[in-house]
DNA sequence: CTCACATAAG
C-alpha cells in the first residue's frame, strides 16, 4: 500500500490541484433549486445540510413521501437524551450523516458538481469525510471525467487512513475502471488486504471499457482464483467481454455454469446472453434466451435489432421493433441507432426516413451524431449523397467527426474522390491522429488506379507517425484461437495452409471466379497484386478452418478490419465448392456465406 | 448515508 500512496501523496503535492472546488453548473442549480418545495430560507450555520438533502431527495423522489416520513428520516432533528440535552459530537455526528446522504443523493441525481461542491462546504464546516462519504464523492469524480478530482481524493482518503474500508476501495477500484485506467484500478486492487466481487468485477468493467476483453476475461478466472464467486453482476459483465473478444464457446460455459447458479433470470444477465450470442454470431442461440426470459426492457430488445442487422437480417430487425413497440416497451437513443442501421444495412431507405421521423415526432428524441451518421451511410449507400448532405445541412445538431467519416464511406461506394478528400481534411482538424480518413483515401486512389497519390498518402501518415490497424483473422477451434496476418507463415502448419490456399483459388477459379485485382492496395505490377489478394487474413483463416473444423460444423472466422471485396468474393464460393457454411464476421458485419450465397446480400 | 452489471454505428 505504501508505494502507491508515497507516489499519489507526492503527485498530490507537487501539483496541487483544487479540483474538489468544482462547482455546479447553473444547470445543476437551476434543476436542483427547481424541486425545492417551499420557499423556506436559507439554511443558516446550524443545520447547513438540511436544504441540500431536501433538494437532492426531491431530485429523486419529487414530492409526497418527503413529509410523509419526516418523522423517521435521519435528518430529523438528533433525539436528545433524558436530560433533554443533546452533545455536540453527537449534533456533529448527525451533520454528517446529513452531508453524507446529500452527497449520496446528489451522486445517484447525476448532480455531481454539486456532490463535490457540498464536500467542499462540509469541510468548511469542520467535517471530515467517512467511509460513507468518499464511495459516492469518488463515483462523481469518475462520472465528471476528472482524473485530478479522483487522485485528490485518492490521496484525501490515504491520509485520513480510509483505504483499508473494502466500500472505500472498492469505490476507487470503480473510479480508476470508469476513468479508463485499469492499470491504476489494478494497483490499488493488488494493494488489498482483501478483495470481494465487486472489487472484481469493478477492474474487469475497466478492462473491458479499455477494449482489452482478453484481460478481462483473464481477471474473471482470476477472481475464481482468488476464492470470490460471482454473482449476477460479474457474469453479466464478462458475458460482454466474451461477446467483445468473440469468445463464443467461453461464452457458453459462463451461461452454463450461470444458469448452475440460479442467475438466469436475472434481466441484465439475459440481455447480455442474447448480445453476447447475437455478437458472435449464434443468432438461434439469441433467440432461445430472448424467448426464455421472465421480463425484457429496452436493452433487450435493442441488442435483439442489432444483433439482428449485424447478422444481416435487417427485416427482421424492423419486426422485432415492431414486437417491441406492441408489446408496450419505449424504444430509445440506442433502440433508434440500431434500428437505422439495420435500414441502412438492409438498404431500406424508405423505413429508414420513416423511422427518423417518427424517432424525432413520436417519441420526442432528439437525434444525434450517431443517427446522422447511419442516416448518412444509409443514403449513401442508396446513392443518395445528395440528399445526405441535405439533410446535413439542414440539422441543427453539432455534427461532429463520426457523421463527417461515415460519409467517407459514402464516397467509398461511389467513388468521390473530391467530396473524400474535403471530408478527410474536416477530421483530420478534428483528430489528426484518426487513421480512418488516410485508409479511406488510400483505398479510394487505389480503386482509382492513382498510384502517385496512393504513394503520396502512406508517406504523409508515415511523416505523421499514424499508423493503419493491420488487418488479421482469427478462428477458434477447440477452444483455441487461431490468429492470421496477411502472407502469415507462423502458424504451425503453414505450410498445409498455404496448400489448401491454393487448392482453393484452383477450384474457384474452376467455378469461374475472376480475382478482383482493384481491391489490392499496393502498386505493384497485376500478378503481385493478385498474389498478395490471395494470401489475406481472411482465406488463410478460412483455409485453416477447413483443415481443422469439423465437416458437419460452421467454421467461424473473425477480421478486425472490414472484408476485402476479392475474398468476400472468393470465400462465397468456397463456401459453395467445399460445402461448408462459414460465417465471417468483419468490423462491420456478418457474413453467413453458404451455396455461394452471402447474408449481407453483397452490400455491407 | 457508501461500491460492481446488460443495448451503440464507424
Amino acid at each position: 500500500m505504501l508505494a502507491t500512496a508515497c507516489r499519489i501523496l507526492a503527485t498530490h503535492q507537487r501539483t496541487r490541484p483544487t479540483p474538489l472546488r468544482i462547482l455546479p453548473t447553473a444547470e445543476e442549480d437551476a434543476s436542483a433549486t427547481v424541486c425545492i418545495r417551499s420557499g423556506t430560507g436559507a439554511s443558516d450555520g446550524a443545520a447547513p445540510a438540511q436544504e441540500d438533502v431536501r433538494r437532492a431527495r426531491s431530485i429523486e423522489t419529487p414530492s409526497p413521501c418527503l413529509t410523509a416520513d419526516a418523522h423517521v428520516s435521519p435528518w430529523s432533528p438528533p433525539p436528545s437524551d433524558s436530560t433533554g440535552t443533546t452533545t455536540t459530537t453527537r449534533r456533529r455526528r448527525w451533520r454528517l450523516v446529513s452531508y453524507n446522504a446529500a452527497i449520496s443523493r446528489c451522486s445517484r441525481a447525476g448532480l455531481y458538481r454539486r456532490a463535490l461542491a457540498l464536500f467542499h462546504e462540509m469541510r468548511g464546516h469542520g467535517l471530515r469525510a467517512d467511509e460513507y462519504t468518499l464511495p459516492p464523492l469518488l463515483n462523481s469524480a469518475a462520472l465528471l471525467r476528472s482524473p485530478p478530482a479522483a487522485r485528490a481524493l485518492h490521496a484525501l482518503l490515504l491520509r485520513a487512513g480510509l483505504a483499508s474500508h473494502l466500500h472505500v476501495a472498492n469505490a476507487l477500484v470503480d473510479a480508476y475502471a470508469k476513468l479508463a485506467r485499469p492499470a491504476a484500478a489494478r494497483a490499488v486492487l493488488d494493494e488489498m488486504p482483501r478483495r470481494d466481487v465487486v472489487t472484481w468485477t469493478s477492474l474487469l468493467t475497466g478492462l473491458a471499457r479499455a477494449g482489452d476483453h482478453g484481460a478481462a476475461v483473464r481477471v474473471y478466472h482470476e477472481m475464481a482464483a482468488d476464492g470470490v464467486d460471482p454473482d449476477e453482476f460479474a457474469v453479466a459483465a464478462v458475458l460482454s467481454s466474451c461477446a467483445g473478444s468473440t469468445m463464443l464457446d467461453l461464452g457458453r460455459s459462463v451461461h452454463a455454469a450461470a444458469a448452475r447458479r440460479g442467475f438466469e433470470p436475472f434481466l441484465s444477465v439475459g440481455n447480455s446472453l442474447v448480445s453476447m450470442y447475437a455478437k458472435t454470431g449464434a443468432l438461434r442461440d439469441a433467440r432461445t434466451v430472448f424467448d426464455a426470459m421472465p421480463a425484457r426492457c429496452t436493452i433487450t430488445w435493442t441488442a435483439m435489432i442489432v444483433g439482428h442487422a449485424q447478422n444481416g437480417r435487417g427485416r427482421q430487425s424492423l419486426d422485432i421493433y415492431t414486437d417491441m413497440v406492441r408489446s408496450g416497451c419505449r424504444p430509445d437513443y440506442v433502440t433508434f441507432i440500431g434500428l437505422l442501421f439495420a435500414c441502412s444495412h438492409a438498404g431500406l431507405v424508405d423505413a429508414g426516413r420513416a423511422h427518423f421521423r417518427s424517432m424525432v415526432n413520436d417519441y420526442g428524441i432528439a437525434p444525434g451524431p450517431d443517427h446522422y451518421a447511419c442516416m448518412v451511410d444509409l443514403l449513401g449507400r442508396a446513392g443518395r449523397l445528395e440528399e445526405a448532405m441535405d439533410m446535413l445541412n439542414r440539422s441543427s445538431t453539432e455534427l461532429d467527426a463520426t457523421v463527417w467519416k461515415a460519409l467517407l464511406g459514402a464516397c467509398r461506394v461511389h467513388r468521390n474522390v473530391e467530396l473524400a478528400e474535403r471530408l478527410a481534411e474536416m477530421v483530420w482538424r478534428l483528430d489528426p491522429t484518426d487513421a480512418v480518413p488516410y485508409v479511406m483515401l488510400s483505398n479510394l486512389y487505389s480503386r482509382a488506379r492513382r498510384w502517385g497519390d496512393v504513394a503520396r498518402i502512406r508517406a504523409l501518415m508515415k511523416s505523421r507517425g499514424i499508423s493503419k490497424e493491420p488487418g488479421c483473422s482469427w478462428v477458434g477451434v477447440n477452444g483455441v484461437t487461431h490468429l492470421f496476418h496477411v502472407e502469415d507463415h507462423g502458424h504451425p502448419r503453414a505450410a498445409e495452409i498455404f496448400r489448401k490456399v491454393e487448392e482453393m483459388t484452383e477450384r474457384i477459379r474452376a467455378e469461374g471466379y475472376v480475382p478482383d485485382t482493384d481491391w489490392a492496395l499496393q502498386d505493384e505490377a497485376p500478378e503481385g497484386r493478385e498474389k498478395a489478394l490471395a494470401y489475406h487474413s481472411e482465406r488463410l483463416a478460412v483455409a485453416f478452418g477447413l483443415l481443422a473444423v469439423p465437416v458437419a460444423a460452421p467454421i467461424r472466422v473473425f477480421k478486425n478490419l472490414r472484408v476485402c471485396g476479392d475474398c468476400h468474393a472468393a470465400i462465397k464460393m468456397v463456401a459453395k465448392v467445399y460445402g461448408r457454411e462459414i460465417i465471417l464476421r468483419d468490423a462491420n458485419c456478418f457474413h453467413h456465406m453458404k451455396d455461394g450465397a452471402c447474408s449481407c446480400g453483397d452490400y455491407w
